[in-house]
DNA sequence: GCCCAGATACGAACACTTCGCATCTGCGAA
DNA sequence: TTCGCAGATGCGAAGTGTTCGTATCTGGGC
C-alpha cells in the first residue's frame, strides 16, 4: 500500500470513522495509481477483487472521502469527473486525446493572488480542469521547435 | 435586437446558413441578455415565444452556432453548461451561490504563456469555468476590508 | 410556386450521478 | 465474546443533462 494510501486510513481512524472493505478498496486503488480514474473505473476495478460493492457505494465512499479531505474530484468538460488522492494541483485536459497533465500549483499563484486582491474571488484551481491543447494537438502543428 | 446578435445572424447568411425561427430567437435571446443561461433555460425561455422549438432543436442548434463561433459554451463544475454569444472569456463561478463572474481575459495572458512555454499546453481558458468563492462565502467571512 | 439539402419535432436512449429504503456491519460497550 | 446501533452498504429506480434516429418540414435558390 502507497505511504498516502495508508496515511489517509489513519485519517478515517483517528477521526473514528469506520474502515470498510469499500473505503479500504477505494484509497488502496488511488494509492497504486497515478492514473485519473472516473467513478465508473474505479468501481470496475474495485470489483475485481470485490463483486458486490455496488456502483452507488463507489459514488457515495468517494463523496464521503472528498468531504473529508482525503480524496479529490476534478471535472473534467463533459465527460466523467475523475479522482484521486488529495493532492491539490490543477490538471489540464487536451480536448482532442483526453490526456490530463498535472501542473504544480504554484504555477497559478499570482493569478489566485491578483484575482483575490481585484475581484474578491478565492479561485479554488484544482476543481475543475483546464481545457485546451497539448503539444501534439495544437492548431497547423505548431512545436516547440 | 442587440447589435451583437445583429452581426450573428448577419454572419450566418454570409455563410450561406439558413436563418430559421430557432436560430434567430436564440442568437435574439443570447444578445438581449447578460445572464449566463443552460441550454435548458434557453429552450424554456425560447418556447415561450415559439412553443414549438423542442429542446433538442436548442441543443442542436447551439452546437451548430458554437461550431461556427457565434456562440461559446462553459463548463461549470457539475450543473448544465451556460452559453452566450461569443466573447472568449473566462468565468469563475461561486461553489457557493453559482454566482458568475466574467474576467478579462488578459489576467490569463502570462499564465497561459508560460505554460504554453513549459509545459507545450495551449489552456483554452474560456471553456472551463473557474471554481471557487465569491466575496460573500469565503471560508471565515473574509472580506477586503 | 417548386424543389431539396438542410433543419426540425418528437421521443427514445444515453451517460453520469443521486436517492430511498431495507439490510448489513464495524466497532465500542457490556 | 456477544450485543446494539449508528452508520455504511446493496440494489434498483429515478433524476439530470445531453445526444441520437427518423420521419417530416421548410428556407431560399431557381
Amino acid at each position: 500500500m502507497s505511504i498516502t494510501a495508508a496515511r489517509a486510513i489513519e485519517a478515517l481512524r483517528a477521526e473514528g470513522r469506520r474502515i470498510t472493505t469499500a473505503r479500504r478498496t477505494i484509497i488502496e486503488l488511488l494509492g497504486a495509481t497515478h492514473d485519473h480514474l472516473t467513478a465508473d473505473h474505479i468501481a470496475t476495478a474495485v470489483q475485481q477483487a470485490h463483486p458486490e460493492i455496488h456502483v452507488s457505494t463507489v459514488y457515495r465512499t468517494l463523496e464521503s472521502l472528498d468531504e473529508w479531505g482525503l480524496v479529490e474530484h476534478v471535472h473534467r468538460g463533459q465527460g466523467a469527473a475523475f479522482f484521486h488522492l488529495a493532492a491539490s494541483h490543477p490538471h489540464m485536459v487536451c480536448e482532442e486525446c483526453g490526456r490530463v497533465i498535472d501542473v504544480p500549483g504554484d504555477e497559478f499563484e499570482a493569478l489566485v493572488a491578483r484575482v483575490r486582491d481585484v475581484y474578491g474571488f478565492d479561485i479554488d484551481v484544482a476543481h475543475n480542469a483546464l481545457m485546451g491543447r497539448c503539444l501534439v494537438h495544437q492548431p497547423r502543428g505548431h512545436s516547440l521547435a
